[in-house]
RNA sequence: GGUGGAGUGGCCGAGAGGCGAGGCAACGGCCUGCAAAGCCGUCUACACGGGUUCAAAUCCCGUCUCCACCUCCA
C-alpha cells in the first residue's frame, strides 16, 4: 500500500509518488518570528514532524526545509513598540520557537532558512517575473500582477472577481489591479535603515510571500514534492507562493498539505483574542512528551479544541503505553523484540496520517502486552515491545527514547537505591504480616509521588505526576 | 457577498451505506493481605426534519448552530 495524502490543491486525497523514487522533497512555512510560540503554533512543526518521520520510516531520503521569517510588518511594529531592535527581537523569538520545537520531540529540519539571508534570491526572482510580464514596479514598490496569471486562485479555491482586494499594501491606483500583492516593498521613513536592502528599484525589503519561493528554489530546486503549513497559509499566502514561482516557470510544489488549528473556547488561538498558551507555560506544568501526544494524537486536518480536561486525559493515555513499555523493558530488556509495526498501524499512516487509528493499533499492541505480562510470556512481552516502541517511535513519542528519558541518570540511581532502602523495610514488614507498618511506609512513598506496586516478580516503583 | 470545515455515547476522539476504532470516567468481575497496575465484562451514540435503499451516523434535499479563510496569522 502506498502513502496518500490529502492535496489542498486537488481538494482530494491522492496517492503520494515523489518526483524522483526514494527521495522526498518537502518545504513547510515556518513562523513569521514576531513573538514567543503558543500550542498553536507549533502544531504545524509536530504534523510535519510526523509526517517527515514517516516518509524516513518508509525508506524514503527526506529533505526538510523550513524556514524563518525574520522580517515583516509586525516584526517592525512590534519590536518598535518595545523599543528593541527589530533584528533582535526576531532573533530572541527565533530562539524561542526552536526551543519549543526541541522541548516536544520534533527532529531538526534539514535546514532552516532564514528571510533575511537571501535578499538576492529574493531579487533575481523579482527580475524573472518583470521580465516575463507577471510584475510591476512603481516608486521602489514591485507588484505582482494577478490577470496576468491565469491560473491565480486554483490552489485555494478563490476566483479572482469574487475577491476582495489585497491589503498587504495601501489599495491605490498605482496598482493594476486592487488584488495586486507586493513582492517587495520600499523602504518607508521612520522604519529602521537596516531593515532595507538595496535592488535595482530601490531600497526596501521583501514582501511577505517572496521568501519562500527564492527559498524553496534555492534549497529543493524548481519543482519538488511537498509544502506544508497551517489552514490560514492557503490563502493569501501560498496562493501567491504559488503564482509566484509559477510565473516564473516553475513547477513549484506537487502536493499542498495544511494542518488545521488548536482552537480555545471554539476560537483559533490568537494573541489579539488572548486565548493562548505558551509553550513555555504548558511544558511547566505538563511533560512535553503528554503535550506532544495530545496534539500529534488527533488527525492533523482536525481542529483540536483545547480543554485543560482533554489534555490531562491524553496525559493519562499517554501513561497507559509509556507504563507497558517500561514494565516490558524491566522484563525482557529495552531492546528486545522485533521493531515491527502493526499492520493496521501501517494503513492508518499511510492512510493521510490518520494518527487516531495509528494510536488505536499502539493502544491495542499494548493490551496484549500487558496480557503477555501478567501471563509472564516473555516472548510475547518482547513482540509487544518492539511492535509498541516501533509505532511509538514513528510518532515521535518512544518513552525511551533518549530525547524523553533525559539525563540525570546519577540522580535516577540514588533515588532509586533510596526508595529500595525503604521497600526492603516494607517487604520485611509484609513478611511478619506487619501490614499496618508496610501500608504506611507506602502511603508515605505514596505522598512523595512514589507509587509502589506488588507484582509477582516483586515490588516496583514509578513516579506519578 | 465568495470559499472551505464542523456538530458522534458521561467526556475526549476516529470512521463514512451493513461488520460496535481507541482512550478517559463510571459500574461489575478476576487478581491482591489491602491496594496499585493489569485483564475481562457493562453503558450501543452519531444536530434537527424529510427522502433514497433490503439496509443510512455514512447518500440526497431542506433547516438550525458553530468555526475558519477572503486583513497579519500555524
Amino acid at each position: 500500500m502506498t502513502l496518500r495524502l490529502y492535496d489542498t490543491a486537488a481538494r482530494a486525497v491522492r496517492d503520494f509518488t515523489p518526483l524522483r523514487a526514494g527521495q522526498v522533497s518537502m518545504y513547510v512555512c515556518g513562523l513569521t518570528v514576531q513573538g514567543p510560540p503558543h500550542i498553536g503554533h507549533v502544531r504545524f512543526a509536530l504534523a510535519f514532524d510526523v509526517l517527515r518521520r514517516w516518509l524516513q520510516h518508509s525508506g524514503h531520503d527526506v529533505t526538510y526545509v523550513r524556514n524563518v521569517t525574520d522580517v515583516d510588518d509586525k516584526i517592525l511594529a512590534r519590536s518598535a513598540a518595545a523599543g528593541e531592535p527589530w533584528w533582535a527581537w526576531a532573533y530572541e523569538n527565533e530562539r524561542a520557537a526552536t526551543r519549543a520545537y526541541e522541548v516536544l520531540g520534533t527532529l531538526p529540519p534539514t535546514y532552516e532558512p532564514r528571510a533575511t539571508g537571501h535578499v538576492p534570491e529574493m531579487v533575481e526572482l523579482i527580475g524573472q517575473l518583470i521580465d516575463r510580464g507577471h510584475a510591476y514596479a512603481v516608486d521602489g514598490d514591485v507588484y505582482f500582477d494577478v490577470r496576468s496569471f491565469p491560473g491565480y486562485g486554483e490552489l485555494s479555491g478563490q476566483r479572482l472577481g469574487e475577491l476582495q482586494p489585497a491589503a498587504d499594501t495601501e489599495t491605490d491606483e498605482r496598482k493594476r489591479d486592487p488584488r495586486d500583492f507586493a513582492l517587495w516593498k520600499a523602504h518607508k521613513p521612520g522604519e529602521p535603515e537596516t531593515a532595507s536592502w538595496p535592488t535595482p528599484w530601490g531600497r526596501g525589503r521583501p514582501g511577505w510571500h517572496l521568501e519562500c519561493s527564492a527559498m524553496a528554489e534555492k534549497y529543493l530546486g524548481p519543482e519538488f514534492d511537498l509544502h506544508g503549513g497551517g489552514l490560514d497559509l492557503r490563502f493569501p499566502h501560498h496562493e501567491n507562493e504559488r503564482a509566484q514561482s509559477q510565473a516564473a516557470g516553475h513547477g513549484f510544489a506537487r502536493y499542498w498539505l495544511h494542518n488545521a488549528w488548536v482552537t480555545m473556547g471554539g476560537e483559533k488561538m490568537s494573541k489579539s483574542l488572548g486565548n493562548t498558551l505558551l509553550v513555555d507555560e504548558v511544558v511547566q506544568r505538563v511533560r512535553p512528551v503528554e503535550l506532544r501526544y495530545y496534539l500529534v494524537a488527533p488527525h492533523y486536518r482536525s481542529t483540536i479544541e483545547f480543554t485543560e480536561a482533554a489534555l490531562e486525559e491524553a496525559g493519562v493515555a499517554y501513561r497507559r503505553l509509556e507504563s507497558f513499555v517500561r514494565r516490558a523493558a524491566e522484563r525482557v530488556g529495552a531492546d528486545a523484540g522485533k521493531q515491527v509495526l502493526a499492520e493496521a498501524f501501517t494503513a492508518a499512516m499511510d492512510d493521510d496520517l490518520a494518527t487516531p487509528a495509528a494510536v488505536a493499533a499502539v493502544h491495542e499492541a499494548v493490551t496484549a502486552g500487558n496480557t503477555a505480562l501478567a501471563a509472564d510470556d516473555h516472548e510475547g512481552v518482547a513482540a509487544a515491545l518492539g511492535t509498541v516502541r516501533a509505532m511509538l517511535g514513528v510518532l515521535g513519542l518512544d518513552p525511551l527514547d533518549p530525547h524523553w528519558a533525559g539525563g540525570g541518570e546519577r540522580l535516577v540511581d540514588v533515588t532509586d537505591g533510596l526508595v529500595q532502602l525503604a521497600l526492603e523495610q516494607r517487604t520485611a514488614a509484609r513478611a511478619r504480616k506487619d501490614y499496618a507498618s508496610a501500608d504506611a511506609i507506602r502511603n508515605q512513598l505514596g505522598a512523595l509521588g512514589v507509587q509502589v506496586e506488588d507484582t509477582p516478580q516483586g515490588t516496583r516503583w514509578e513516579l506519578t505526576t
